[in-house]
DNA sequence: CGATACAATTGATTTCAATCAAAAAAAGGA
DNA sequence: TCCTTTTTTTGATTGAAATCAATTGTATCG
Protein backbone atom coordinates (compact mmCIF):
# COMPACT_ATOMS: atom_id res chain seq x y z
CA UNK A 1 0.00 0.00 0.00
CA UNK A 2 2.76 2.43 0.92
CA UNK A 3 4.37 1.62 -2.16
CA UNK A 4 1.85 1.84 -4.28
CA UNK A 5 1.40 4.87 -3.31
CA UNK A 6 5.38 5.48 -3.61
CA UNK A 7 4.72 4.24 -7.15
CA UNK A 8 2.37 7.11 -7.80
CA UNK A 9 3.55 10.21 -6.58
CA UNK A 10 6.78 9.04 -8.06
CA UNK A 11 4.57 8.81 -11.55
CA UNK A 12 2.64 11.62 -10.20
CA UNK A 13 -0.06 9.78 -11.78
CA UNK A 14 -3.39 10.41 -9.79
CA UNK A 15 -6.90 11.60 -10.81
CA UNK A 16 -7.18 14.69 -9.31
CA UNK A 17 -4.04 15.74 -11.90
CA UNK A 18 -5.17 13.78 -14.30
CA UNK A 19 -6.33 15.41 -17.52
CA UNK A 20 -9.40 13.06 -17.96
CA UNK A 21 -10.97 14.55 -15.49
CA UNK A 22 -14.05 15.61 -17.64
CA UNK A 23 -14.66 12.11 -19.50
CA UNK A 24 -13.67 9.74 -17.14
CA UNK A 25 -15.13 8.51 -13.93
CA UNK A 26 -14.49 11.25 -12.04
CA UNK A 27 -17.02 13.68 -13.58
CA UNK A 28 -19.58 14.88 -11.15
CA UNK A 29 -17.57 13.96 -7.71
CA UNK A 30 -15.79 16.52 -5.25
CA UNK A 31 -12.16 16.43 -4.69
CA UNK A 32 -12.28 15.00 -1.83
CA UNK A 33 -14.24 11.95 -3.25
CA UNK A 34 -12.03 11.63 -6.36
CA UNK A 35 -8.99 11.47 -3.60
CA UNK A 36 -10.82 8.37 -2.01
CA UNK A 37 -11.74 7.01 -5.51
CA UNK A 38 -7.93 7.60 -6.43
CA UNK A 39 -6.90 4.83 -3.34
CA UNK A 40 -8.47 1.88 -4.97
CA UNK A 41 -7.32 2.42 -8.27
CA UNK A 42 -4.27 0.29 -9.39
CA UNK A 43 -1.94 1.67 -12.32
CA UNK A 44 0.33 -1.18 -13.81
CA UNK A 45 2.66 -1.44 -16.46
CA UNK A 46 1.06 0.26 -20.06
CA UNK A 47 0.21 -2.81 -22.22
CA UNK A 48 2.31 -3.10 -25.89
CA UNK A 49 0.88 -3.57 -28.45
CA UNK A 50 -1.41 -6.40 -29.45
CA UNK A 51 -1.52 -7.43 -25.44
CA UNK A 52 -4.72 -8.21 -24.07
CA UNK A 53 -6.58 -6.31 -21.64
CA UNK A 54 -9.14 -8.91 -21.49
CA UNK A 55 -10.13 -11.85 -23.02
CA UNK A 56 -13.34 -14.02 -23.57
CA UNK A 57 -13.99 -16.30 -20.73
CA UNK A 58 -12.18 -14.41 -18.51
CA UNK A 59 -13.11 -13.59 -14.97
CA UNK A 60 -13.76 -10.69 -14.05
CA UNK A 61 -12.35 -8.40 -11.43
CA UNK A 62 -12.37 -4.87 -12.50
CA UNK A 63 -13.61 -2.30 -14.53
CA UNK A 64 -10.99 -0.30 -16.61
CA UNK A 65 -10.10 3.40 -17.38
CA UNK A 66 -8.10 4.41 -20.26
CA UNK A 67 -5.18 6.50 -19.51
CA UNK A 68 -3.24 6.70 -23.06
CA UNK A 69 -3.61 4.43 -26.39
CA UNK A 70 -6.46 2.53 -27.44
CA UNK A 71 -8.08 -0.16 -27.04
CA UNK A 72 -10.34 -2.39 -29.76
CA UNK A 73 -13.28 -4.35 -27.97
CA UNK A 74 -14.32 -7.36 -30.26
CA UNK A 75 -15.92 -10.81 -30.48
CA UNK A 76 -16.20 -13.51 -33.31
CA UNK A 77 -19.49 -15.11 -34.87
CA UNK A 78 -19.71 -18.70 -35.30
CA UNK A 79 -17.89 -18.77 -38.48
CA UNK A 80 -14.99 -17.31 -36.98
CA UNK A 81 -15.48 -13.51 -38.59
CA UNK A 82 -13.97 -10.55 -36.49
CA UNK A 83 -17.01 -8.58 -35.23
CA UNK A 84 -15.65 -4.82 -33.80
CA UNK A 85 -17.51 -3.45 -31.45
CA UNK A 86 -15.81 0.33 -30.75
CA UNK A 87 -12.81 1.64 -30.18
CA UNK A 88 -12.03 2.86 -26.71
CA UNK A 89 -9.68 5.81 -25.82
CA UNK A 90 -8.08 7.87 -23.07
CA UNK A 91 -11.20 7.97 -20.44
CA UNK A 92 -12.91 5.45 -21.87
CA UNK A 93 -14.13 2.87 -19.35
CA UNK A 94 -14.28 -0.75 -20.25
CA UNK A 95 -14.63 -3.89 -18.88
CA UNK A 96 -18.63 -3.64 -18.33
CA UNK A 97 -19.43 -6.76 -20.78
CA UNK A 98 -18.57 -8.83 -17.40
CA UNK A 99 -20.77 -6.81 -15.16
CA UNK A 100 -23.58 -9.10 -15.26
CA UNK A 101 -22.29 -12.81 -16.18
CA UNK A 102 -18.69 -11.53 -13.43
CA UNK A 103 -16.97 -13.23 -17.04
CA UNK A 104 -15.89 -11.18 -19.89
CA UNK A 105 -17.62 -11.85 -22.94
CA UNK A 106 -15.50 -10.06 -25.19
CA UNK A 107 -12.02 -9.61 -26.12
CA UNK A 108 -10.00 -5.66 -25.44
CA UNK A 109 -6.64 -5.65 -27.45
CA UNK A 110 -4.41 -2.64 -27.68
CA UNK A 111 -4.27 -0.98 -30.74
CA UNK A 112 -0.91 0.48 -29.16
CA UNK A 113 1.03 1.35 -26.15
CA UNK A 114 -1.94 1.93 -23.70
CA UNK A 115 -2.10 2.71 -19.76
CA UNK A 116 -5.05 1.47 -18.02
CA UNK A 117 -6.46 2.66 -14.30
CA UNK A 118 -7.66 -0.89 -12.64
CA UNK A 119 -10.62 -0.71 -10.76
CA UNK A 120 -11.37 -3.25 -8.89
CA UNK A 121 -15.15 -4.12 -8.79
CA UNK A 122 -15.18 -5.10 -5.71
CA UNK A 123 -14.10 -2.31 -3.84
CA UNK A 124 -15.31 0.26 -5.94
CA UNK A 125 -18.35 -1.50 -4.77
CA UNK A 126 -17.33 -0.73 -1.45
CA UNK A 127 -17.00 2.69 -1.97
CA UNK A 128 -19.84 3.27 -4.12
CA UNK A 129 -22.19 2.49 -0.86
CA UNK A 130 -20.17 5.51 0.93
CA UNK A 131 -20.06 7.43 -1.68
CA UNK A 132 -23.75 6.91 -3.63
CA UNK A 133 -22.91 9.28 -6.81
CA UNK A 134 -20.45 6.50 -7.60
CA UNK A 135 -23.23 4.20 -8.26
CA UNK A 136 -24.85 6.70 -10.45
CA UNK A 137 -21.49 6.50 -12.08
CA UNK A 138 -21.06 3.02 -13.07
CA UNK A 139 -24.93 3.24 -14.19
CA UNK A 140 -23.79 6.30 -16.20
CA UNK A 141 -21.26 4.20 -18.16
CA UNK A 142 -23.50 1.18 -19.07
CA UNK A 143 -26.01 3.59 -20.18
CA UNK A 144 -23.57 4.90 -22.46
CA UNK A 145 -22.27 1.91 -23.55
CA UNK A 146 -26.18 0.98 -24.49
CA UNK A 147 -26.54 3.98 -26.58
CA UNK A 148 -23.32 3.75 -28.49
CA UNK A 149 -24.25 0.12 -29.27
CA UNK A 150 -27.84 1.92 -30.57
CA UNK A 151 -25.96 4.94 -32.55
CA UNK A 152 -24.36 1.84 -34.35
CA UNK A 153 -26.88 0.24 -35.70
CA UNK A 154 -28.72 3.18 -36.58
CA UNK A 155 -25.06 3.64 -38.93
CA UNK A 156 -25.14 0.60 -39.37
CA UNK A 157 -29.00 0.29 -40.76
CA UNK A 158 -29.79 3.70 -41.97
CA UNK A 159 -26.31 5.05 -43.79
CA UNK A 160 -24.05 4.39 -46.90
CA UNK A 161 -20.47 3.93 -47.32
CA UNK A 162 -19.81 7.04 -47.14
CA UNK A 163 -21.84 8.27 -44.74
CA UNK A 164 -20.31 5.77 -42.31
CA UNK A 165 -17.04 6.45 -43.20
CA UNK A 166 -16.97 10.24 -42.69
CA UNK A 167 -18.96 9.76 -39.56
CA UNK A 168 -16.57 7.61 -38.42
CA UNK A 169 -13.81 10.43 -38.74
CA UNK A 170 -16.06 13.07 -37.60
CA UNK A 171 -16.73 10.91 -34.60
CA UNK A 172 -13.00 10.35 -34.13
CA UNK A 173 -12.34 14.35 -34.54
CA UNK A 174 -15.02 15.18 -31.97
CA UNK A 175 -13.87 12.59 -29.11
CA UNK A 176 -10.49 14.16 -29.51
CA UNK A 177 -11.59 17.47 -29.56
CA UNK A 178 -13.28 16.65 -25.93
CA UNK A 179 -10.34 15.25 -24.74
CA UNK A 180 -8.46 18.55 -25.19
CA UNK A 181 -6.47 17.79 -28.03
CA UNK A 182 -6.76 19.23 -31.75
CA UNK A 183 -10.17 17.67 -33.95
CA UNK A 184 -8.49 18.40 -37.44
CA UNK A 185 -5.37 17.03 -37.14
CA UNK A 186 -4.90 13.27 -34.87
CA UNK A 187 -2.87 10.35 -34.62
CA UNK A 188 -5.15 7.10 -34.96
CA UNK A 189 -3.56 3.57 -34.45
CA UNK A 190 -6.96 1.93 -35.89
CA UNK A 191 -6.15 -0.54 -38.96
CA UNK A 192 -8.51 0.57 -41.83
CA UNK A 193 -9.21 -2.89 -42.25
CA UNK A 194 -10.32 -2.44 -38.45
CA UNK A 195 -12.68 0.39 -39.75
CA UNK A 196 -13.88 -1.26 -42.39
CA UNK A 197 -15.33 -4.01 -40.13
CA UNK A 198 -16.60 -1.92 -37.58
CA UNK A 199 -18.74 0.13 -40.44
CA UNK A 200 -19.86 -3.01 -41.75
CA UNK A 201 -17.82 -2.64 -44.99
CA UNK A 202 -15.22 -4.14 -47.01
CA UNK A 203 -11.71 -2.43 -46.95
CA UNK A 204 -11.60 -1.99 -50.68
CA UNK A 205 -14.75 -0.12 -49.95
CA UNK A 206 -12.99 2.03 -47.33
CA UNK A 207 -9.76 2.56 -49.00
CA UNK A 208 -12.01 4.22 -52.11
CA UNK A 209 -13.70 6.41 -49.95
CA UNK A 210 -10.66 7.54 -48.24
CA UNK A 211 -8.94 8.29 -51.43
CA UNK A 212 -11.85 9.57 -52.54
CA UNK A 213 -12.12 12.28 -49.67
CA UNK A 214 -8.41 12.92 -50.07
CA UNK A 215 -8.47 13.71 -53.59
CA UNK A 216 -11.15 16.06 -52.61
CA UNK A 217 -9.51 17.55 -50.38
CA UNK A 218 -11.74 16.65 -47.13
CA UNK A 219 -9.71 14.44 -45.13
CA UNK A 220 -6.69 12.45 -45.61
CA UNK A 221 -5.41 9.50 -43.55
CA UNK A 222 -2.34 8.20 -44.23
CA UNK A 223 0.47 6.01 -42.10
CA UNK A 224 -2.40 6.91 -39.02
CA UNK A 225 -1.89 10.01 -39.44
CA UNK A 226 -5.49 12.24 -39.78
CA UNK A 227 -5.88 15.66 -40.99
CA UNK A 228 -10.07 17.26 -42.00
CA UNK A 229 -8.72 19.62 -44.50
CA UNK A 230 -12.88 20.08 -44.67
CA UNK A 231 -14.72 20.13 -41.84
CA UNK A 232 -17.98 21.51 -43.17
CA UNK A 233 -17.97 19.19 -46.24
CA UNK A 234 -17.39 16.14 -43.80
CA UNK A 235 -19.79 17.05 -41.31
CA UNK A 236 -22.24 17.31 -44.63
CA UNK A 237 -21.30 13.68 -45.73
CA UNK A 238 -21.79 12.39 -42.22
CA UNK A 239 -25.07 13.78 -41.80
CA UNK A 240 -23.99 15.16 -38.16
CA UNK A 241 -27.12 16.20 -36.12
CA UNK A 242 -27.69 13.08 -36.10
CA UNK A 243 -24.86 11.41 -35.18
CA UNK A 244 -23.57 12.78 -31.35
CA UNK A 245 -21.94 10.54 -28.91
CA UNK A 246 -22.71 10.32 -25.02
CA UNK A 247 -19.63 12.26 -24.42
CA UNK A 248 -21.09 14.89 -27.22
CA UNK A 249 -24.30 15.63 -25.96
CA UNK A 250 -22.37 16.31 -22.56
CA UNK A 251 -20.87 18.80 -24.18
CA UNK A 252 -23.74 20.25 -25.93
CA UNK A 253 -26.54 20.27 -23.61
CA UNK B 1 -52.07 1.59 -0.70
CA UNK B 2 -55.23 -0.41 1.00
CA UNK B 3 -56.60 0.18 -2.17
CA UNK B 4 -53.69 -1.33 -4.07
CA UNK B 5 -53.34 -4.69 -2.00
CA UNK B 6 -57.49 -4.85 -2.48
CA UNK B 7 -56.41 -4.51 -6.21
CA UNK B 8 -53.96 -6.81 -6.75
CA UNK B 9 -55.67 -9.49 -4.97
CA UNK B 10 -58.87 -8.84 -6.97
CA UNK B 11 -57.16 -9.54 -9.76
CA UNK B 12 -54.79 -11.83 -8.37
CA UNK B 13 -51.74 -10.83 -10.16
CA UNK B 14 -48.12 -10.82 -7.73
CA UNK B 15 -44.80 -11.36 -8.39
CA UNK B 16 -45.05 -14.42 -6.83
CA UNK B 17 -47.71 -15.78 -8.58
CA UNK B 18 -46.78 -14.75 -12.27
CA UNK B 19 -45.55 -17.09 -14.65
CA UNK B 20 -42.98 -14.49 -15.67
CA UNK B 21 -40.51 -15.73 -12.54
CA UNK B 22 -37.41 -16.81 -14.58
CA UNK B 23 -37.67 -14.42 -17.04
CA UNK B 24 -38.42 -11.17 -14.86
CA UNK B 25 -36.82 -8.86 -12.40
CA UNK B 26 -37.73 -11.62 -9.55
CA UNK B 27 -35.09 -14.13 -10.76
CA UNK B 28 -32.90 -15.41 -8.46
CA UNK B 29 -34.65 -13.58 -5.31
CA UNK B 30 -36.68 -15.50 -2.28
CA UNK B 31 -39.94 -15.75 -2.16
CA UNK B 32 -39.67 -13.10 0.92
CA UNK B 33 -37.60 -11.05 -1.35
CA UNK B 34 -40.14 -10.98 -4.25
CA UNK B 35 -43.00 -10.16 -1.44
CA UNK B 36 -40.93 -7.37 -0.67
CA UNK B 37 -40.65 -6.19 -4.22
CA UNK B 38 -43.99 -7.02 -4.99
CA UNK B 39 -45.44 -4.12 -2.40
CA UNK B 40 -43.41 -1.50 -4.63
CA UNK B 41 -45.15 -2.78 -7.74
CA UNK B 42 -47.49 -0.38 -9.53
CA UNK B 43 -50.12 -2.28 -12.29
CA UNK B 44 -52.08 0.36 -14.05
CA UNK B 45 -54.84 -0.07 -16.87
CA UNK B 46 -53.12 -2.26 -19.78
CA UNK B 47 -52.02 -0.07 -22.95
CA UNK B 48 -54.22 0.20 -26.29
CA UNK B 49 -52.38 -0.93 -29.42
CA UNK B 50 -50.33 2.35 -30.28
CA UNK B 51 -50.48 3.73 -27.02
CA UNK B 52 -46.80 4.93 -25.94
CA UNK B 53 -45.23 3.79 -22.72
CA UNK B 54 -43.09 6.31 -22.85
CA UNK B 55 -41.37 8.88 -25.46
CA UNK B 56 -38.46 10.86 -26.26
CA UNK B 57 -38.46 13.85 -23.73
CA UNK B 58 -40.13 12.45 -21.10
CA UNK B 59 -39.13 12.27 -17.73
CA UNK B 60 -37.86 9.20 -16.00
CA UNK B 61 -39.80 7.40 -13.17
CA UNK B 62 -40.33 4.27 -13.59
CA UNK B 63 -38.55 0.96 -15.15
CA UNK B 64 -41.43 -1.52 -16.32
CA UNK B 65 -41.61 -4.69 -16.72
CA UNK B 66 -44.14 -5.92 -19.06
CA UNK B 67 -47.12 -8.74 -18.39
CA UNK B 68 -48.48 -9.44 -21.38
CA UNK B 69 -48.47 -7.77 -25.17
CA UNK B 70 -46.14 -6.55 -27.02
CA UNK B 71 -43.67 -2.92 -26.87
CA UNK B 72 -41.37 -1.63 -30.27
CA UNK B 73 -38.32 0.56 -28.89
CA UNK B 74 -37.58 2.97 -31.57
CA UNK B 75 -36.10 6.41 -32.17
CA UNK B 76 -35.76 8.95 -35.43
CA UNK B 77 -32.79 9.68 -37.31
CA UNK B 78 -32.05 13.46 -38.21
CA UNK B 79 -33.93 12.95 -41.30
CA UNK B 80 -36.69 11.60 -39.97
CA UNK B 81 -36.47 8.03 -40.52
CA UNK B 82 -37.76 5.53 -38.14
CA UNK B 83 -34.92 3.29 -36.40
CA UNK B 84 -36.41 0.15 -34.16
CA UNK B 85 -34.20 -1.06 -31.69
CA UNK B 86 -35.75 -4.13 -30.34
CA UNK B 87 -39.03 -6.00 -29.38
CA UNK B 88 -40.11 -6.40 -25.56
CA UNK B 89 -42.20 -9.69 -24.44
CA UNK B 90 -43.71 -10.61 -21.56
CA UNK B 91 -40.83 -10.49 -18.65
CA UNK B 92 -38.59 -7.63 -20.65
CA UNK B 93 -37.74 -5.05 -18.74
CA UNK B 94 -38.22 -1.39 -20.35
CA UNK B 95 -37.09 1.95 -19.61
CA UNK B 96 -33.09 1.70 -18.87
CA UNK B 97 -32.48 4.32 -21.63
CA UNK B 98 -33.56 6.84 -19.00
CA UNK B 99 -31.12 5.32 -16.51
CA UNK B 100 -28.16 8.03 -16.93
CA UNK B 101 -29.99 10.94 -17.98
CA UNK B 102 -33.41 10.91 -16.24
CA UNK B 103 -34.61 11.76 -19.58
CA UNK B 104 -35.91 8.88 -21.86
CA UNK B 105 -34.05 8.71 -25.01
CA UNK B 106 -36.95 6.49 -26.71
CA UNK B 107 -39.99 6.30 -27.90
CA UNK B 108 -42.07 2.60 -26.43
CA UNK B 109 -45.34 1.92 -27.83
CA UNK B 110 -47.54 -0.84 -27.57
CA UNK B 111 -48.16 -2.94 -30.91
CA UNK B 112 -51.14 -4.98 -29.15
CA UNK B 113 -52.94 -4.30 -25.95
CA UNK B 114 -49.90 -4.48 -22.93
CA UNK B 115 -50.23 -4.90 -19.60
CA UNK B 116 -47.40 -3.07 -17.66
CA UNK B 117 -46.03 -3.81 -14.11
CA UNK B 118 -44.55 0.01 -12.99
CA UNK B 119 -41.28 -0.52 -10.71
CA UNK B 120 -41.21 3.40 -9.55
CA UNK B 121 -37.15 3.32 -9.62
CA UNK B 122 -36.79 5.73 -6.23
CA UNK B 123 -38.48 2.91 -4.33
CA UNK B 124 -36.86 0.33 -6.39
CA UNK B 125 -33.53 1.91 -5.28
CA UNK B 126 -34.41 2.02 -1.64
CA UNK B 127 -35.15 -1.07 -1.88
CA UNK B 128 -32.23 -2.28 -3.47
CA UNK B 129 -29.95 -1.00 -0.52
CA UNK B 130 -31.91 -4.17 1.84
CA UNK B 131 -31.80 -6.88 -1.11
CA UNK B 132 -28.83 -6.24 -2.62
CA UNK B 133 -29.50 -8.53 -5.23
CA UNK B 134 -31.93 -6.53 -6.31
CA UNK B 135 -29.03 -4.07 -7.14
CA UNK B 136 -27.58 -6.77 -9.18
CA UNK B 137 -30.75 -7.45 -11.34
CA UNK B 138 -30.61 -3.67 -12.39
CA UNK B 139 -26.91 -4.47 -13.57
CA UNK B 140 -28.64 -7.58 -15.21
CA UNK B 141 -31.11 -5.72 -17.09
CA UNK B 142 -29.02 -3.14 -18.81
CA UNK B 143 -25.92 -5.76 -20.01
CA UNK B 144 -28.79 -7.75 -21.17
CA UNK B 145 -29.48 -5.22 -23.10
CA UNK B 146 -26.18 -4.05 -24.18
CA UNK B 147 -25.33 -7.78 -25.38
CA UNK B 148 -29.28 -7.54 -27.36
CA UNK B 149 -27.32 -4.26 -29.04
CA UNK B 150 -24.33 -6.26 -29.47
CA UNK B 151 -26.15 -9.26 -31.04
CA UNK B 152 -28.09 -6.93 -33.48
CA UNK B 153 -24.98 -5.25 -35.10
CA UNK B 154 -23.87 -8.19 -35.43
CA UNK B 155 -26.55 -9.36 -37.37
CA UNK B 156 -26.78 -6.06 -39.43
CA UNK B 157 -22.66 -6.27 -39.94
CA UNK B 158 -22.23 -10.09 -41.38
CA UNK B 159 -25.75 -11.75 -42.00
CA UNK B 160 -27.58 -11.48 -45.64
CA UNK B 161 -31.42 -11.14 -45.99
CA UNK B 162 -32.45 -14.47 -45.80
CA UNK B 163 -30.57 -15.18 -42.39
CA UNK B 164 -31.77 -11.98 -40.55
CA UNK B 165 -35.60 -13.35 -41.72
CA UNK B 166 -35.39 -16.33 -40.27
CA UNK B 167 -32.86 -15.46 -37.27
CA UNK B 168 -35.67 -13.38 -36.33
CA UNK B 169 -38.35 -15.89 -36.38
CA UNK B 170 -35.80 -18.00 -34.65
CA UNK B 171 -35.14 -15.96 -31.99
CA UNK B 172 -38.71 -14.62 -31.48
CA UNK B 173 -39.82 -18.28 -31.49
CA UNK B 174 -36.84 -19.25 -28.49
CA UNK B 175 -38.39 -15.96 -26.89
CA UNK B 176 -41.59 -17.88 -26.48
CA UNK B 177 -40.61 -21.30 -26.03
CA UNK B 178 -38.47 -19.58 -22.74
CA UNK B 179 -41.98 -18.44 -21.62
CA UNK B 180 -43.39 -21.69 -21.65
CA UNK B 181 -45.56 -21.27 -24.98
CA UNK B 182 -44.93 -23.03 -28.20
CA UNK B 183 -42.26 -22.16 -30.28
CA UNK B 184 -43.54 -24.08 -33.00
CA UNK B 185 -46.78 -21.34 -33.67
CA UNK B 186 -47.39 -18.52 -31.96
CA UNK B 187 -48.98 -15.22 -32.22
CA UNK B 188 -46.68 -12.21 -33.50
CA UNK B 189 -48.36 -8.64 -33.31
CA UNK B 190 -45.64 -6.88 -34.98
CA UNK B 191 -45.69 -5.29 -38.63
CA UNK B 192 -43.41 -6.98 -41.71
CA UNK B 193 -42.73 -3.35 -42.65
CA UNK B 194 -41.41 -2.62 -38.25
CA UNK B 195 -39.39 -6.38 -38.97
CA UNK B 196 -38.08 -4.80 -41.71
CA UNK B 197 -36.91 -1.90 -40.29
CA UNK B 198 -35.44 -3.67 -37.54
CA UNK B 199 -33.46 -6.01 -39.73
CA UNK B 200 -32.16 -2.95 -41.82
CA UNK B 201 -33.78 -4.19 -44.89
CA UNK B 202 -37.22 -3.05 -47.34
CA UNK B 203 -40.79 -4.51 -46.75
CA UNK B 204 -40.33 -5.79 -50.02
CA UNK B 205 -37.16 -7.87 -49.34
CA UNK B 206 -39.32 -9.46 -46.20
CA UNK B 207 -41.96 -10.09 -48.09
CA UNK B 208 -40.42 -11.87 -50.99
CA UNK B 209 -38.06 -13.92 -48.36
CA UNK B 210 -41.48 -14.60 -46.29
CA UNK B 211 -43.06 -15.84 -49.63
CA UNK B 212 -40.13 -18.47 -50.20
CA UNK B 213 -40.16 -19.63 -46.72
CA UNK B 214 -43.59 -20.11 -47.30
CA UNK B 215 -43.21 -21.99 -50.36
CA UNK B 216 -40.15 -24.15 -49.24
CA UNK B 217 -42.63 -24.73 -46.25
CA UNK B 218 -39.57 -23.67 -43.37
CA UNK B 219 -42.34 -20.96 -42.10
CA UNK B 220 -45.90 -19.55 -42.62
CA UNK B 221 -46.56 -15.77 -41.35
CA UNK B 222 -49.85 -14.88 -42.48
CA UNK B 223 -51.73 -12.45 -40.87
CA UNK B 224 -49.66 -12.44 -37.24
CA UNK B 225 -49.79 -16.24 -37.10
CA UNK B 226 -46.72 -17.55 -36.94
CA UNK B 227 -45.71 -21.33 -37.63
CA UNK B 228 -42.81 -22.77 -37.96
CA UNK B 229 -42.70 -26.13 -40.24
CA UNK B 230 -39.43 -26.97 -40.58
CA UNK B 231 -37.34 -26.02 -37.55
CA UNK B 232 -33.93 -27.48 -38.42
CA UNK B 233 -33.77 -25.88 -41.67
CA UNK B 234 -35.06 -22.29 -40.07
CA UNK B 235 -32.22 -22.68 -37.56
CA UNK B 236 -30.03 -23.68 -40.51
CA UNK B 237 -29.91 -20.87 -42.44
CA UNK B 238 -30.22 -18.34 -39.52
CA UNK B 239 -26.78 -19.78 -38.87
CA UNK B 240 -28.35 -20.70 -35.23
CA UNK B 241 -25.16 -21.30 -32.50
CA UNK B 242 -24.17 -17.98 -32.78
CA UNK B 243 -27.08 -16.15 -32.52
CA UNK B 244 -27.76 -17.17 -28.75
CA UNK B 245 -30.23 -14.09 -26.99
CA UNK B 246 -29.26 -13.18 -23.44
CA UNK B 247 -32.13 -15.33 -21.72
CA UNK B 248 -31.07 -18.22 -24.37
CA UNK B 249 -27.95 -18.38 -22.65
CA UNK B 250 -28.92 -18.35 -19.18
CA UNK B 251 -31.10 -21.84 -20.18
CA UNK B 252 -28.10 -23.39 -22.56
CA UNK B 253 -25.47 -22.65 -19.39
C1' DC C 1 19.23 -4.81 -42.68
C1' DG C 2 16.80 -7.69 -45.76
C1' DA C 3 13.12 -11.10 -45.93
C1' DT C 4 8.51 -12.09 -45.08
C1' DA C 5 4.08 -11.33 -43.71
C1' DC C 6 0.53 -8.09 -43.45
C1' DA C 7 -2.12 -4.00 -45.10
C1' DA C 8 -3.65 -0.90 -48.53
C1' DT C 9 -4.62 0.21 -53.19
C1' DT C 10 -6.64 -0.17 -57.73
C1' DG C 11 -9.32 -2.28 -61.44
C1' DA C 12 -12.90 -5.48 -63.46
C1' DT C 13 -16.99 -7.88 -62.58
C1' DT C 14 -20.86 -9.69 -60.10
C1' DT C 15 -24.59 -9.79 -56.97
C1' DC C 16 -27.91 -8.86 -53.58
C1' DA C 17 -31.09 -5.92 -52.09
C1' DA C 18 -33.05 -1.19 -53.02
C1' DT C 19 -35.94 1.31 -55.68
C1' DC C 20 -39.80 2.24 -58.63
C1' DA C 21 -44.44 1.03 -59.80
C1' DA C 22 -48.84 -0.95 -59.41
C1' DA C 23 -52.19 -4.28 -57.66
C1' DA C 24 -54.17 -7.00 -54.04
C1' DA C 25 -55.28 -7.83 -49.38
C1' DA C 26 -56.22 -6.55 -44.55
C1' DA C 27 -57.42 -3.60 -41.02
C1' DG C 28 -59.91 0.07 -38.97
C1' DG C 29 -63.73 3.45 -38.59
C1' DA C 30 -68.15 5.42 -39.54
C1' DT D 1 -71.65 -3.51 -43.22
C1' DC D 2 -69.14 -0.61 -46.60
C1' DC D 3 -65.54 2.65 -47.41
C1' DT D 4 -61.05 4.38 -46.55
C1' DT D 5 -56.50 3.74 -45.18
C1' DT D 6 -52.70 1.04 -44.41
C1' DT D 7 -50.08 -2.99 -45.25
C1' DT D 8 -48.54 -6.58 -48.13
C1' DT D 9 -47.46 -8.63 -52.38
C1' DT D 10 -45.48 -9.08 -56.95
C1' DG D 11 -42.78 -7.63 -60.99
C1' DA D 12 -39.14 -4.94 -63.58
C1' DT D 13 -35.05 -2.38 -63.15
C1' DT D 14 -31.23 -0.17 -61.03
C1' DG D 15 -27.37 0.59 -58.26
C1' DA D 16 -24.06 0.43 -54.42
C1' DA D 17 -20.99 -2.28 -52.44
C1' DA D 18 -19.05 -7.08 -52.43
C1' DT D 19 -16.13 -10.08 -54.54
C1' DC D 20 -12.29 -11.56 -57.22
C1' DA D 21 -7.67 -10.64 -58.63
C1' DA D 22 -3.29 -8.60 -58.83
C1' DT D 23 0.02 -4.98 -57.36
C1' DT D 24 2.10 -1.83 -54.37
C1' DG D 25 3.30 -0.30 -49.99
C1' DT D 26 4.41 -0.87 -45.00
C1' DA D 27 5.69 -3.09 -40.72
C1' DT D 28 8.03 -6.58 -38.18
C1' DC D 29 11.51 -9.69 -36.73
C1' DG D 30 15.26 -12.80 -36.93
Amino acid sequence: MVLMTDMKSAFNVNCNNCGLQKICFPTGLTRGEVDRLDTIVERKLPLKKNQHLFESGDKFSSLYAIRAGVIKLYSFTDTGEEVIHGFYLPGDVLGIDALATKTHQMNAVALDTTSICNLPYQELTNLSSEIPFLNQQVLTVMSKEVNDGRMHSELLIKRNADQRVAQFVWNMAERFRNRGYSSSEFRLSILHRDVAIYLGLTPETVSRILARFNTEEIVTWKKKEVVIHDADKLMQIAGVHSFTCGECKKETA
